[in-house]
DNA sequence: GTGTATGCAAACTGTTTGCATGGAC
DNA sequence: GTCCATGCAAACAGTTTGCATACAC
């Protein structure tokens, strides 16, 4: 089987796979949590300092289309990425303020009629809730 | 009263206040709506053409820390802007994606302790509602 | 008179794209 | 053999900043 869930290989889909995006993939893996574009291209170096930040961005946009990467949220200027299966499935993301850890949760949204304000009728919503997760509760340490 | 609620001068707060961004000011009550600070740049230009793109986003910034504006969410890469009265009080935003009105809403969040994810200690939340509005939905247009 | 707002342009940051080359399939 | 992914650097968009000048207070 190429294909487990935890090949590579599959990340991508339909498209080719190549030792660099291997690379990326990888070094997702072992960031484990939200990453921007330049915490990855920063992790891949580590690895082989040949990869270019062009190619990190196209990894990743193909990783997304794939359905293997999702957008989280942003910080400070950049977009916040994180690996992601839950599929198809409506979700959203918890994000711990301290490590990054990323969690897929239900949605939290409800919207009562009667709450429409104006009448609005609600066609989508973005939803990134911020916390601080359980080993982080657990060091003490209050929020940064 | 130099500061009733229309008064442009008030909205400033402590900070000074020049012609441009009186111009400003009424440029932003003129638009009505989500805008971007390229927008508001061109809503001015319209009346002062000697108004710097600089200044605008000083404005912007100057008028988002009295609390006069707020943002409200992005549209491609821009940040999007709007008046808002709510004060203090916590509430969201919801956006008519054809028109781009603007109106404040209550926290249509609950979360459920059983749904804290992992046990995550959840300390805010970024929520933006994008909808159709009342006069959108009237004129029969479908989504954009 | 003092200090802040302006205007211009240059600088910066995150991201995208063009093009020639190497490698996946 | 074909086509896609790479790498480099240049291009880009949105936003910020430095500096001399004008003006609000």
């Amino acid at each position: 089987m190429s294909a487990s869930h935890n090949d590579p290989d599959a990340a991508f889909g339909s498209g080719r796979v190549s030792p660099q995006r291997r690379e990326i993939v990888s070094a997702v893996e072992n960031l484990a949590g939200a990453f921007t574009v330049e915490d990855l291209g920063r992790a891949t170096h580590a690895r082989d300092a040949r990869i270019g930040t062009a190619t990190v961005y196209r990894a990743v946009a193909a990783l997304e289309e794939s359905g293997w990467l999702e957008r989280v949220g942003e910080r400070d200027g950049s977009t916040l990425f994180a690996r992601c299966d839950a599929g198809g499935h409506h979700h959203h993301h918890v994000v711990c303020e301290q490590c990054g850890r990323v969690e897929v949760t239900e949605c939290p949204v409800v919207i009562a009629a009667a709450e429409n304000p104006d009448g609005f009728r609600i066609t989508r919503h973005e939803v990134t809730l911020y916390g601080v997760c359980p080993a982080c509760s657990a060091s003490g340490k209050g929020a940064v």
